[in-house]
DNA sequence: ACAAATACTATTTTT
DNA sequence: TAGTATTTGT
C-alpha cells in the first residue's frame, strides 16, 4: 500500500498508536509533525515545551526513527532523564534508547571515544569547578602572586574570569575591563596565570568543563571524524536553546546531520545564563545559522492563572529589549499574588513556614509547594525555621552536595589511588595531615614524581617526626585501597573512618559532615568502579545540598527550596518568593549594567512563572547586617505593579487574632488579607 | 621558615 | 559562611 501520494494528503493518523490532534494544540501538533529541515520554536513559560518534546520524540520513533540517532541535548541530565522517562511512558521503552543529556557530558562521550583523534588518552580526567580553582590557587603561590601588596583576584574570581574569557570569545582583557575592573593592574599575572593553567592541563591531560566543548569542536574539525559524527544523528533535538552561548550553538550546527532535521527550542524571555555566555539574541539568530527554519510560535498558557500571568506579562513590558510573544492563560483568573512585607528576615520565615502549614492542612502537600530566592544563602534563615518546625525539605543550588570540601576530601583520596599523577588530589590529601602545610606538600609532592611506589610515603627523604605517624597511616590506607579490590562503596568506608578524626578537628559542625559521608557511602553502592564513580559526579553533582527528613514520614515528597535558577523549567502549585530587595533581585552588582538588568528581570520573570495555583512575594523592611540594621526597599520590578496585580497582606500578630485561629503557635505571625472574610488566607480555614 | 590559630571581610546564578 | 589576611607559635 505504499503510495507516492501520501504526501500530499493530510496527516495521517492510521500510521501513528498515538492520536496526537486530539493531545495537541494546533501550534504544538506543528511542532511535533515538522518533518523537512530545521525547525525553531519558540515557547513561553508554560505553554507545553516539554510535552511537546515528548511528543515529537514519540513520533518520531513512531514513523520509523531510530532511537540511538536520535539526539536529545538539554541543559541538565536530570531534565534529559525526565523527558525520556515521560516519553517511554507515552509511547514505550524504545524512548529510553535515544541519545541524551547535556552537552557537557556528550562531549565527554565523543572525546572518550575519539581520543586517538582528539590528542588524549582514552582515561583523562575531568576536572570540576573546585579543582579548577585549587588549581588556579597552585600555581598563583608559584608565581607567589599571593604575596602582592595590593589586592589580587581570589581562587574563585580567577576561575571565574577565565572560564568567562572562553565561553564569551573575548579576551581575558576584555573580561577583566567589563566585570572586574579593580583588577585591571594586574591583567598582566591574570593573563600569566591563565596561560600556566592552561599548559597544566594540557601537561596533565585533565580537562575541564570549557575545554569538554572546546576540544570537541577541535575533534570535529577533522572531516572523517566530523562526517562519522554527523552519520549518526538522524535528528537534533535542543531544549532550553536560549540559554546556550556561540560555543554550543556551533556544537549544535556541527552535530546536525546533512538533511538539515535539527529543532531547537526555547524561550528569549527565559534566558538567565548570560553569565556564562548565553545570549538571549542567539536563538533569534538561529534561522541565520540555518536557512530556512519554520519557527513555531507557542503561547497559551496551561500552566498558571490569569492573575499570575499578569503579574509576568506586566514585568516582561519593564524591560528594555521587548520580547515577540505575550502570554494567555487558559486557566480561570485564580487569587490576586500575594505581596508581603514582613519586619525582617525572621519574620519572613516564620510566616513562609506557617503558610506552609496552614496549607498542609489545605490539603496542599508540602512537595506541591517551593520556596524560591535569588541567591543560595537568602534561605538560610529559612533553613533554621524548618529544623526547628520539623519540616522536611530538600534544597537545590548554591554549593552541590558532592562539592562540600568534607565530601572533596573524601573522594581526593579515591582519585590518588586511580591516578597517582593527580597532583591535586594528593596536595588536597597530605594538608589534612596535622603538620603538613602547602610547602611540605608541594616538597613531598616534588618527591612523589620520582618515586617508584607513589604509597610508600614513609620511604621519602623528608621525614619528620612532626607528621610521620599521618603519613605513615595515610600510607596505610592507600595500599589497602589499592591491593584489596573493594566496591567504591567499602571504599568509602575505609577512608572514611581514617577521616573521620580529621573532620572531627577541621570542622565544627563535623556531626552533621560525618552524617553525609555515610549517605554517601549509600549513593555509592550505585557505582561499578572508582573511575565511573569520580566521573559521573563530576559531570552530574548531587544536586541536592541538605535532605532533612523526618523520620516516619519518608513517604511524603519534602517542601522544595531552591534558586531560581535551578527551578528552570519546573512548577509548583503554590510559591513563595522570598527576600524580593532591590540589591538582591535585581543584584547590586548589574545595577551599571542595563543588559544585566534585564537579566535580572528575566530572572524574575522565571520565577514568577513557576507557580500555578498560587504566588506570595515577600521582602523584609530591616535587614540585620554586621553593621547593625539596615532599611531595604523591594524590588525595583515591583514598583509599577498596583494593588490590582499584587494583594499586599499584612502580617498581624498573634494577639490580636481570635484564639482559634491559631492551633499551636508560639508568637507567630499570621497574614489577614485585606479582601475581607471570603479570603484564601491562611489560618481562616482550620 | 612554616604551620596553626585568629580576626576580618566580602558575598550570584551553573555545566 | 568561607575564603583571605594577619598574628602567634613551634
Amino acid at each position: 500500500m505504499k503510495r507516492f501520494v501520501l504526501k500530499k494528503e493530510p496527516v495521517s493518523k492510521p500510521e501513528y498508536a498515538i492520536n496526537y490532534a486530539s493531545l495537541l494544540n494546533e501550534a504544538q501538533l506543528e511542532a511535533v509533525m515538522h518533518d523537512e529541515g530545521p525547525g525553531l520554536v519558540i515557547a513561553g513559560a508554560g505553554t507545553g515545551k516539554t510535552r511537546t518534546l515528548i511528543y515529537r520524540v514519540a513520533r518520531l520513533i513512531e514513523a520509523g526513527a531510530d532511537p540511538n540517532r536520535i539526539l536529545l541535548l538539554t541543559f541538565t541530565r536530570r531534565a534529559a532523564r525526565e523527558m525520556l522517562d515521560r516519553a517511554s511512558s507515552v509511547l514505550d521503552e524504545r524512548c529510553r534508547k535515544v541519545r541524551g543529556g547535556t552537552f557537557h557530558f556528550y562531549c565527554s562521550q565523543l572525546l572518550h571515544q575519539y581520543h586517538e583523534q582528539a590528542g588524549y588518552p582514552q582515561n583523562f580526567t575531568i576536572i570540576d569547578t573546585a579543582d579548577a580553582q585549587d588549581l588556579l590557587h597552585m600555581l598563583r603561590a608559584e608565581f607567589k602572586f599571593d604575596k602582592l601588596k595590593t589586592r589580587f583576584p581570589k581562587k574563585s574570581t580567577l576561575q571565574n574570569i577565565i572560564s568567562a574569557s572562553i565561553n564569551r570569545q573575548q579576551s581575558l582583557y576584555d573580561i577583566v575591563e567589563s566585570g572586574y575592573d579593580q583588577f585591571l593592574g594586574h591583567i598582566e599575572r591574570i593573563e600569566t596565570l591563565a596561560d600556566a593553567y592552561r599548559q597544566y592541563k594540557e601537561q596533565h591531560r585533565v580537562m575541564d568543563f570549557d575545554d569538554l566543548l572546546v576540544r570537541t569542536i577541535e575533534l570535529l574539525q577533522n572531516e572523517t571524524v566530523l562526517e562519522q559524527v554527523r552519520g549518526r544523528h538522524e535528528h537534533v533535538l535542543v531544549d532550553e536553546y536560549q540559554d546556550t552561548n556561540a560555543i554550543q550553538a556551533e556544537l549544535v550546527r556541527l552535530f546536525t546531520p546533512a538533511n538539515g532535521r535539527v529543532m531547537v527550542v526555547g524561550d528569549d524571555a527565559q534566558s538567565i545564563y548570560r553569565f556564562r555566555g548565553a545570549d538571549h539574541k542567539n536563538i533569534m539568530r538561529f534561522p541565520d545559522l540555518f536557512k530556512g527554519a519554520k519557527r513555531i510560535t507557542l503561547e497559551e498558557n496551561y500552566r498558571s492563572t490569569g492573575n499570575i500571568l499578569q503579574v509576568a506579562n506586566k514585568l516582561l513590558e519593564q524591560a528594555r529589549e521587548k520580547y515577540e510573544k505575550k502570554l494567555y492563560s487558559m486557566r480561570e483568573t485564580g487569587d490576586l499574588p500575594a505581596l508581603v512585607k514582613t519586619a525582617d528576615t525572621r519574620e519572613q520565615s516564620r510566616f513562609v513556614v506557617q503558610m506552609i502549614m496552614n496549607l498542609r492542612e489545605q490539603e496542599i502537600s508540602l512537595g506541591e509547594t517551593a520556596v524560591l530566592f535569588r541567591n543560595s544563602r537568602d534561605s538560610f534563615d529559612l533553613e533554621i525555621e524548618l529544623n526547628r518546625r520539623k519540616i522536611p525539605f530538600i534544597k537545590y543550588g548554591g554549593q552541590k552536595f558532592s562539592e562540600a570540601a568534607h565530601i572533596k576530601d573524601v573522594l581526593a583520596h579515591l582519585r590518588v589511588v586511580i591516578n597517582p599523577a593527580d597532583a591535586l588530589a594528593w596536595n588536597r590529601v597530605l594538608t589534612l595531615i596535622d603538620g603538613i602545610g602547602p610547602k611540605t606538600a608541594a616538597d613531598l609532592l616534588n618527591w612523589l614524581e620520582s618515586a617508584g611506589n607513589p604509597y610508600e610515603l614513609a620511604s621519602s627523604g623528608i621525614l619528620s617526626d612532626k607528621f610521620k605517624t599521618g603519613l605513615l597511616g595515610l600510607s596505610q590506607l592507600l595500599i589497602d585501597l589499592k591491593q584489596n579490590e573493594l566496591t567504591p562503596a567499602e571504599a568509602l568506608s575505609q577512608i572514611h573512618a581514617y577521616y573521620k578524626p580529621v573532620c572531627e578537628k577541621k570542622f565544627d559542625d563535623h556531626p552533621k559532615r560525618l552524617k553525609d559521608l555515610e549517605a554517601f557511602e549509600g549513593i555509592a553502592v550505585n557505582y561499578r568502579d572508582y573511575a565511573q564513580l569520580l566521573e559521573e559526579l563530576a559531570l552530574d553533582p548531587i544536586e541536592a545540598t541538605a535532605v532533612e527528613t523526618e523520620p516516619g514520614k519518608e513517604d511524603e515528597a519534602p517542601l522544595v527550596l531552591s534558586t531560581i535558577h535551578s527551578a528552570k523549567g519546573l512548577e509548583w502549585s503554590h510559591v513563595f518568593l522570598i527576600q524580593c530587595l532591590d540589591g538582591v533581585i535585581p543584584s547590586g552588582y548589574s545595577v551599571d549594567d542595563p543588559d544585566e538588568i534585564d537579566e535580572e528581570l528575566r530572572l524574575l520573570y522565571v520565577a514568577v512563572t513557576r507557580a500555578k495555583d498560587m504566588l506570595y512575594i515577600s521582602y523584609p523592611v530591616l535587614q540585620h547586617g554586621s553593621f547593625g540594621d539596615v532599611f531595604t526597599k523591594p524590588s525595583r520590578f515591583l514598583e509599577g505593579m498596583g494593588e490590582q496585580l499584587l494583594e499586599p497582606w499584612l502580617l498581624v500578630d498573634e494577639s490580636e487574632l481570635p484564639a482559634a485561629s491559631l492551633p499551636s503557635a508560639s508568637a507567630t505571625a499570621l497574614p489577614a488579607t485585606a479582601r475581607g472574610s471570603n479570603g484564601q488566607a491562611a489560618g481562616d480555614e482550620a
